[in-house]
DNA sequence: ACTCTGCCAAGAGGA
C-alpha cells in the first residue's frame, strides 16, 4: 500500500488524494492487476506538519473519475493541428473555459490562456459568455500576442512531427526487445557482470556503476545508436524500468551504466535485462516556458520584447575611455583588427550586438578575449551555446589563460572531461553550508547550455553580459532563455552556415528555422561586426568559399596561410604502386594548383550499376553510394601511403546512411574522421573528402519540382567545403548534382583544371 | 524525403 508524505499542513485536497489513488493503481498494475474494477486497498496520506493521516480509498468511483479526467486531457493534448482549405493552420480545440474569477485570478497561466481566448473569440467571431480578464494582457501589444501564437503554433507542429517520427516510451511495454533492438535504440538480453559503488558519485543519481554483457552472444549489436551520456532504462521481461541511469561507457562487448539502484542486491539479479534509450521530450516544455517568460509582465521581459519582437534599434555607447583601453591592451593586443572592433562593439553596446564569424576566423579566440575583458571591467558573464561541445570548446581555451574564475553548469556526462574540475557538481561536493554554496555560485563567469540556464542557482542572478556562441544554429526560443538572465547580449555565429534543425516542413515554412541571430540581423547593419580574416583554408579553398557564398568577404589571415600546401613526404615512394591508376595520383597531388579537386563520376554508368548493390534495408530511404565510398577510401589509402596521417583526413557526406556505410567500410582506419556535414560544423582537417552521394541511376525518378532536400541548402555545402585546410576533394556525379542549385553554382565556380572526369575504360577503379 | 541537440524533480505556499 502506498504512503504519501506531505510536509505541509493537512488539507486532504482532491489533488493530494488523487495522487494517492494513482499510486495505488500503479502498484496494482505492477502486481498484475488487469481490470480497473479489481479491488485495491487504496493508500495512506500523511501530513507531517500536524500529523494528520487518512486512508484514501481507490475504489471503482475514484478510479473511474481519474481515468475520465485523464482521457479528457488526452483528447485535447492529442488533437492534431489542422490546415484549412485556405491553408490556415490552427491548433486543436481548447478545453472549455473555466469561468471562475477567483480561480483565474490566481492561475499562473492566465496570460497565456487569455491570449489564446482572445484569438479564439476573434476567429469564431463570438462574444465570450463572460468577460475575459483583459487586464492580464494589457502589457502586450497585438504584435506580441501574435508572436506568442505564431511560435506556439510552430512548436506544436514540431512536437507533432517529432512524436510521429520518434518512438515512444510505451514501446518498452508494447514491442518485443529483439524488434526494439533492430530499430537501433535497444540492447536486448544483457546480464550483469558486476555492480559496483561508483568511484566518484556526485549525487544519488549515479551511486552505482553496472557493467552489462550480452547474455547469449559475444558482441553487442553493431547498429545501435546509443552513445556515452544517453539516458537509459533497464527492464526485465516482467518489469519495465527496474532502474534508470546514464550510459557511461560502451564497447563492442560490454556496456556500463551509472544508476541510482544497486541491481545486485535484488533477488532478480540473474534475470536478463534489456537496455533502452530514453528519449526525453521535456525540451519542448522548456521552449514553451521561454515563450511564456517573454510574455511576462515585468521590466526585463518588456525590454526583451522591444528588442526581439518589435525589433527596436539597439543603442551603443561611445568608445571606451583611453585609460581603460590601456588596462585592456594585453588582452586586445593579440587580436586582429576585425576581432578588436568586434570586441569593442560588444563592450560598448547597451542592448545587444551580433558578431558574424565566418569559417576559421577565430570566433573562439574572440569569445575568450571578450570574457577576459568583461571580467577585467568587473562585469559578470553568462556564456552559453545550444550544444555542450560548443560551450566546452570555449572553456577549453579560456582555462589555458587561468586568469578567469568560471563555473560550468549542466549534465556531467555531457561535459568535456577536462572541464569537469570546473563543474558545479565537483565544486559543490565539499560544500556544507549555504554560504559555501553561495561562494561557488557567485563566480563572475557561468557557462551552461541554453536549455540548462533554468538552473536554480541562476534564476536569481542577473548577468551584465550574455554571450551566445553558434547562435545562428540555435532555435530562437532556446536562446531567449539565457537572454532573460542578462542585461545585454552578444550573439556570435554565421548565418551562412547551418541553421537550426526543424523536422516539420510546415513549421519550417512558417519560419521556425529562423534563428534569433538572423532575425536581429535584419534590424540594422550597425549592430553587427564581421570577422573576415580566416586562419584555416589555403588560397584556393578560400577563393571557392568566396565564389560560392561569401562574395569576396573572406580573406586569408596571412600569406603563410594563403600559400600553405598539403605535405606528402613519401609521395614518390607510392608513385610506382599506383602507376596503373593515374587518376588517383592526379587527385591527391599536393601544391596550391591542386588544392581543390572535383572528381566527377557522371560518365561511369556501367561501373556505377555494378556498385549499386541492393540494400538489405529497403525501408531506409536515405541514399548510399557504394562507388563514391570506394573512391573515397582509395584516396584515403593513397594519401596515407604518401605520408599524411589518418587523423589529418576527414570524410564528409550529407546523409547519415552514407556516413554509416563509409564507417563500416573503413573499420581498419578508425582515426579517419567520418561524419555528416552537420556534425563537422566547427571543425577542420588537413584534407577533406566530400562524398556528395546522390547519383541517379537510369530511369530513376528525380526529385519532384519545388521540393527542398538537404542538397538544396547551400549552407550545408558551404560548411562541407570550408572544413578543409589544404586539400579539398569533392566526389560527385555532376549530371545529377547539376539540378541542385548549390551544386550548379559550385560546378560553375570551378576552373577546368580543378575538375577530373573519370572515364570508363581509361580509369581503373 | 530524412539533417539532430537539448532537458534532474516535486512540492509548498499565496491568494
Amino acid at each position: 500500500m502506498p504512503l504519501e508524505l506531505k510536509t505541509g499542513r493537512s488539507s486532504f485536497s482532491a489533488e493530494h488524494k488523487g495522487q494517492v489513488t494513482l499510486y495505488s493503481m500503479m502498484m496494482n498494475q505492477q502486481n498484475g492487476e488487469r481490470k480497473v474494477t479489481d479491488g485495491s486497498p487504496g493508500g495512506l496520506l500523511l501530513y507531517l506538519k500536524d500529523g494528520a493521516i487518512q486512508h484514501v480509498p481507490a475504489g471503482h468511483n475514484e478510479k473511474q473519475g481519474l481515468v475520465q479526467l485523464r482521457n479528457e486531457m488526452v483528447k485535447y493534448l492529442t488533437s492534431p493541428t489542422t490546415t484549412s482549405e485556405k491553408g490556415e493552420i490552427s491548433e486543436g480545440p481548447l478545453p472549455t473555459r473555466i469561468d471562475r474569477v477567483n480561480q483565474c485570478n490566481s492561475c499562473p497561466l492566465r496570460v497565456e490562456c487569455t491570449i489564446y481566448q482572445i484569438a479564439e473569440d476573434s476567429a469564431n467571431e463570438t462574444t465570450p459568455s463572460m468577460p475575459l480578464p483583459l487586464e492580464s494582457v494589457e502589457h502586450l501589444t497585438s504584435a506580441h500576442q501574435n508572436y506568442f501564437l505564431h511560435w506556439s503554433k510552430m512548436l506544436r507542429l514540431e512536437f507533432e512531427e517529432s512524436q510521429a517520427r520518434s518512438r515512444s516510451i510505451s514501446d518498452i511495454w508494447c514491442i518485443d526487445p529483439l524488434d526494439r533492438e533492430a530499430q537501433g535504440y535497444c540492447i536486448s538480453f544483457l546480464q550483469v557482470e558486476n555492480c559496483l559503488a561508483s568511484q566518484n558519485p556526485t549525487s544519488e543519481l549515479n551511486q552505482y556503476s553496472i557493467k552489462l554483457v550480452p547474455a547469449n552472444r559475444i558482441h553487442l549489436p553493431t547498429r545501435i545508436s546509443l552513445q556515452r551520456g544517453d539516458s537509459v532504462v533497464l527492464s526485465t521481461d516482467k518489469e519495465v524500468a527496474v532502474a534508470t541511469g546514464c550510459l557511461v561507457d560502451i564497447s563492442t562487448s560490454s556496456v556500463t551504466v551509472s544508476t541510482d539502484r544497486n541491481v545486485h542486491n535484488w533477488d532478480r539479479n540473474f534475470e536478463v535485462l534489456h537496455l533502452d534509450k530514453m528519449e526525453y521530450q521535456g525540451g519542448q516544455t522548456l521552449l514553451y516556458a521561454n515563450l511564456s517568460r517573454l510574455m511576462a509582465n515585468n521590466a526585463n521581459a518588456a525590454k526583451l520584447r522591444e528588442l526581439v519582437i518589435d525589433l527596436k534599434l539597439p543603442v551603443f555607447k561611445a568608445g571606451l575611455p583611453k585609460s581603460l583601453l590601456e588596462v585592456l591592451w594585453p588582452v586586445l593586443r593579440p587580436l586582429n583588427a576585425f576581432q578588436r572592433r568586434a570586441v569593442l562593439k560588444a563592450l560598448t553596446c547597451e542592448d545587444y550586438c551580433l558578431i558574424n564569424g565566418l569559417p576559421g576566423t577565430g570566433k573562439t579566440s574572440l569569445i575568450v578575449a571578450l570574457i577576459r575583458l568583461a571580467v577585467r571591467l568587473g562585469q559578470s558573464v553568462l556564456l552559453t551555446s545550444y550544444t555542450h561541445s560548443a560551450v566546452d570548446n570555449v572553456l577549453l581555451k579560456l582555462c589555458q589563460f587561468n586568469d578567469v574564475e568560471f563555473l560550468r553548469i549542466g549534465r556531467e556526462h555531457r561535459t568535456h572531461p577536462s572541464i569537469l574540475p570546473y563543474s558545479a557538481e565537483t565544486k559543490t561536493k565539499n560544500c556544507h553550508t549555504v554560504e559555501e554554496l553561495e561562494t561557488v555560485y557567485s563566480v563572475p563567469v557561468i557557462a551552461a547550455t541554453c536549455l540548462s540556464v533554468g538552473h536554480p542557482a541562476l534564476i536569481r542572478r542577473k548577468f551584465d553580459l550574455c554571450i551566445v556562441d553558434e547562435a545562428a544554429q540555435a532555435l530562437q526560443l532556446a536562446v531567449l532563455g539565457p537572454l532573460t538572465a542578462a542585461k545585454k547580449f552578444v550573439l556570435v555565429g554565421d548565418p551562412l552556415q547551418l541553421p537550426p534543425v526543424v523536422q516539420s516542413r510546415t513549421a519550417k515554412s512558417l519560419g521556425m528555422d529562423e534563428s534569433l541571430f538572423v532575425r536581429l540581423s535584419r534590424v540594422t547593419p550597425k549592430a553587427s561586426e564581421t570577422l573576415k580574416l580566416q586562419y584555416r583554408m589555403c588560397g584556393p579553398v578560400n577563393a571557392l568559399a568566396n565564389k560560392l557564398t561569401y562574395g569576396g568577404e573572406l580573406e586569408c589571415g596571412s600569406e603563410v596561410i594563403e600559400q600553405a600546401t598539403l605535405q606528402l613526404p613519401s609521395l614518390t615512394s607510392i608513385e610506382q604502386e599506383y602507376a596503373d591508376r593515374p587518376w588517383l595520383l592526379s587527385v591527391i597531388k599536393p601544391g596550391l594548383r591542386h588544392a581543390v579537386v572535383f572528381l566527377d563520376t557522371s560518365l561511369l554508368g556501367a561501373i556505377k550499376a555494378n556498385h549499386s548493390e541492393i540494400d538489405s534495408d529497403e525501408s531506409n530511404k536515405s541514399p548510399i553510394n557504394h562507388l563514391e565510398a570506394k573512391l573515397a577510401l582509395l584516396i584515403v589509402k593513397t594519401l596515407r601511403g604518401s605520408g599524411l596521417p589518418y587523423d589529418q583526413m576527414g570524410i564528409i557526406a550529407p546523409y547519415q546512411s552514407q556516413v554509416q556505410h563509409l564507417k563500416q567500410a573503413a573499420v581498419e582506419m578508425p582515426e579517419v574522421e567520418i561524419n555528416t556535414v552537420d556534425q563537422y560544423q566547427g571543425r577542420d582537417k588537413e584534407a577533406i573528402i566530400y562524398s556528395c552521394t546522390k547519383s541517379e541511376r537510369d530511369g530513376e525518378s528525380t526529385v519532384a519540382e519545388g521540393t527542398q532536400t538537404i542538397l538544396h541548402d547551400i549552407r550545408r555545402l558551404t560548411v562541407a567545403l570550408t572544413r578543409a585546410k589544404h586539400k579539398l576533394i569533392v566526389i560527385g556525379d555532376s549530371q545529377t548534382l547539376q539540378s541542385f542549385p548549390p551544386f550548379a553554382k559550385l560546378l560553375a565556380s570551378l576552373e577546368a583544371s580543378q575538375r577530373y572526369q573519370l572515364c570508363p575504360g581509361r580509369d581503373q577503379i
